[in-house]
DNA sequence: CGACTCACGTCCGACAGAAG
DNA sequence: CTTCTGTCGGACGTGAGTCG
């Protein structure tokens, strides 16, 4: 799958699963038996490219329509059809909304980057992290399993015990992506180096006939030589990040600048910030590292420079959600020594 | 609070039989 | 003969319970 399928395969989830969607969800719609577009069916199946959480049992949804109605397992709470986690409450009705509160706080708080605080929501990890890195704009890296997150964690010199949460490997992780990896090649490649799958490459048939080898995942970097473009639109979920990075810059600039030095969506600049002696060009973009804000944003910074005629100095800034790591800074670094520009990276909290 | 055990549903390989 | 399809059962991983 090439990463513009992938991204493709996030904006249909995102497109289906809005959050009104999401806060409107009924049981049926979040889980059920042969029903194949329910919340749960594409969290778990329809996005499997995403960073796959097969297997466990349904349990990890928090609340799930068994197939045998007669089984009642005796770690859940169960009535005649569905089946949920203790904690969820006494019956199917409070069950279910205590799922949604949590399956809606997990979209926000993942949304704003506060990864922290999803360690303490009581759905099991598997479903909870995959739900996060669907909502996290690619700023989480899609691996799940609890083994490999451990043995990646080790590899960065992250000391584990039993007590170390998923959000601290995560960190971890995203604190080490070089800046030339999306977060997608950045799973293939730690998944290569810490995956289980070794062992598993050759199945040789009992005769002398070599019996195919079945491929349960198919490699993301297999070869696509059929030409794609990719339509070039912002999606809806960037577009509202773009929003409301913009309005927190806007807010923080006015406050400290003064409203009438701050100037708005001037010819296609996002903000524009003049100051007596010099006039700041602000870059807004909804990437979740540094990096890729920059390089999305360097040939528009270019191209404003060339046409702006005001004689006073002038800086550009890129405006990104999250601060800069060290392999961003190393980026920024090379840029700067290679570039007679003058740039600066900033990132603006939302709320 | 930690170590251990139990219960459970799903995946996946093995296998059998049907179809080609 | 090979290939396809369906079924079975063990392995696995994890929530919850128990014991000290």
């Amino acid at each position: 799958m090439t990463i513009n399928e992938l991204k493709e395969l996030l904006d249909n989830f995102l497109d289906r699963w809005t959050i009104e969607n999401v806060q409107n969800l009924t049981l049926q719609e979040y889980v059920g038996l042969g029903n194949k577009d329910t919340f749960c069916q594409w969290v778990e199946t329809k996005t499997r490219m995403l960073g796959s959480i097969k297997g466990m049992t349904s349990i990890k949804f928090g609340i799930y329509e068994r197939k045998d109605p007669t089984k009642r397992p005796k770690n859940y709470k169960n009535d005649n059809q569905y089946s949920w986690l203790q904690g969820y409450g006494d019956n199917r009705k409070i069950a279910f909304e205590n799922t949604k509160r949590d399956i809606i706080k997990i979209i926000q708080l993942s949304e704003v980057g506060k990864f922290p605080e999803i360690d303490n929501i009581l759905l099991p990890d598997l479903f909870k992290w995959k739900v996060a890195f669907l909502y996290s704009n690619e700023r989480l890296i899609p691996i799940y399993k609890r083994d490999v997150l451990f043995k990646i964690a080790n590899h960065f010199g992250l000391k584990t015990n039993r007590h170390t949460t998923i959000s601290e490997i995560q960190n971890v992780m995203m604190l080490n992506k070089p800046a030339h990896l999306n977060v997608y090649a950045f799973m293939r490649q730690l998944y290569d180096q810490f995956g289980d799958n070794e062992g598993k490459n050759e199945i040789v048939g009992s005769t002398t006939r070599k019996r195919q080898r079945r491929t349960t995942r198919r490699a993301a970097n297999g070869r696509n030589t059929t030409t794609q473009t990719r339509t070039v639109t912002r999606s809806y979920v960037a577009e509202q990040k773009h929003n409301k990075i913009q309005e927190a810059l806007l807010k923080l600039l006015s406050g400290k600048y003064g409203n009438e030095n701050v100037v708005l969506e001037e010819n296609y600049v996002d903000i524009k910030l003049i100051q007596p002696n010099y006039i700041s060009f602000y870059e807004v973009k909804s990437s979740s590292y540094a990096s890729e804000c920059i390089k999305e944003a360097l040939g528009q910074i270019l191209l404003y420079s060339l046409n702006d005629t005001d004689k006073r100095p002038k800086k550009h800034i890129v405006v990104g959600q999250y601060p800069t790591t060290d392999n961003d800074k190393k980026y920024i670094d090379f840029l700067k020594q290679n570039l007679k520009l003058e740039f600066d990276y900033l990132n603006v909290e939302i709320e």
